[in-house]
DNA sequence: AAGTGGTCTAGACCACCGC
DNA sequence: CGGTGGTCTAGACCACTTC
């Protein structure tokens, strides 16, 4: 944590001010779906322009905070009806938001050349090598799900990698910070040899989520599949139909 | 389609007109990563203010196609690091936005108390009455999944309700605009019944999904559950790792 | 008709980047 | 240092909701 502690002094804009007031004022006197004083109140209240106070508010909305009502008002929003855009969340994180304590199993790792799949997935040329973990991975002691994560060799080489350390952290600190990812998520049926590792029936089913996960420019970093044990795991998100901003 | 066919002209306003103009110029003449002109030079370009220039950059940011570094400019950015939140779109949407026709078949229609799960999911008391709706979806005249579909019958009885029209557009004309969903994701093995109408072997697993849908100030409205073939569907979204904005 | 948020102007200065 | 985007002002009129 010895960063450069930078005595930036943080320059406190009067839009984030503003917007700290308001959300003072709601946390403590407001309700869901009470009435924001009207920007021409905040200008006097807070002695800023309109514009100062249509950008604090922006932010407001950005935040899920309030929601404006053209020609009517800016009203306190309800705190679940907030949607957030869904998150890369690493296989501990995923299960700490879920009340339950990950572990891990390593069951292969090794140098590969990259079928056609993660090839085609990763951008590569058909046979590069390919850093493999192969891990079964327990939520509370138990088996939750198994996962398979391909980084060509040329970002991460098997030597390189630290067994029990997280795997985004040691991207991150090769230069390689994974920013976003597409996912699939599927039905299917597990072959007998999953079923036994997962402690289920062969040919249960289960959720079979395929991630290729990206940096802030676009190149590729990882190939991940991850197979979820049907009976205790669900996927869930938020989704919108307007531009509810 | 007689609908009240408004008049209102389209009001243009100034930044959408200018953020077309732009969106223009980067279609026919940039590429990914190239800068766009200047804010400035975009005022005398189109004869507007600085802020009507900075509101028309602002929904361009939003939908992902140019970004913003302080101190250096404005570039368009790379098409496919657009990171959209999820939509929550019907069933004839999705289908096709995969390229495929959609269509149904009512399998029934009836007045139901709600059970215990769908009384709890829609916040009323158990055994009120809802409507209740059971298709089979088609794609490509094909059979993709088994719907159904538990509304209220305060908000849509069953004799309102008209076969073939959209069913949120009746409920949207209704006054009960659905606006946001909860979904939740998983894998399940069906029962031969279901695969049977499903056209797959019995057992053979499937992707379920249940969505709670709400108003904007959130309502509870509808609950479906939507059992799609494990071979013809798959869930694909974008996650970010950081607020990438 | 009064009050709200939405758009728009014509300026100004600040913070940051690259040369 | 010049040019860029970021913040901010003090007005004005428009579009919408509410009574």
């Amino acid at each position: 944590m010895t960063e450069q502690q930078q005595q930036t002094v943080a320059r406190t804009y009067k839009y984030v001010a503003v917007a700290a007031a308001i959300r003072h004022t709601i946390e403590t006197s407001l309700s869901p779906f009470d009435a924001v004083p009207s920007e021409r109140d905040l200008m006097a209240l807070y002695g800023v322009s309109r514009m100062t106070v249509r950008q604090a508010i922006a932010t407001l909305v950005d935040e899920g905070l309030v929601y404006n009502v053209h020609g009517s008002g800016t009203y306190v929003g309800a705190p679940d009806l907030v949607s957030k855009p869904p998150k890369l969340t690493s296989f501990t994180e995923d299960m700490a938001g879920r009340g339950l304590k990950a572990s891990s199993q390593i069951l292969a790792l090794s140098l590969e050349r990259a079928d056609s799949a993660v090839a085609l997935s990763l951008g590569l040329s058909p046979g590069s090598e390919c850093t493999h973990i192969r891990r079964l991975r327990l939520a509370d002691d138990k088996p939750m799900a198994i996962e398979d994560v391909y980084v060509p060799r040329t970002i991460l080489d098997i030597e390189q990698f630290r067994l029990g350390e997280s795997l985004y952290q040691q991207l991150g600190a090769a230069g390689y910070d994974v920013l976003r990812a597409e996912q699939t998520i599927q039905a299917i049926t597990l072959d007998p040899e999953a079923g036994s590792l997962l402690g289920v029936a062969p040919n249960a089913s289960a959720l079979s989520v395929t991630r290729v996960s990206s940096s802030r420019h676009g190149q590729r970093i990882e190939f991940a599949r991850t197979i979820y044990r049907a009976d205790r795991y669900t996927f869930q998100l938020t989704v919108t139909r307007d531009a509810e901003k």
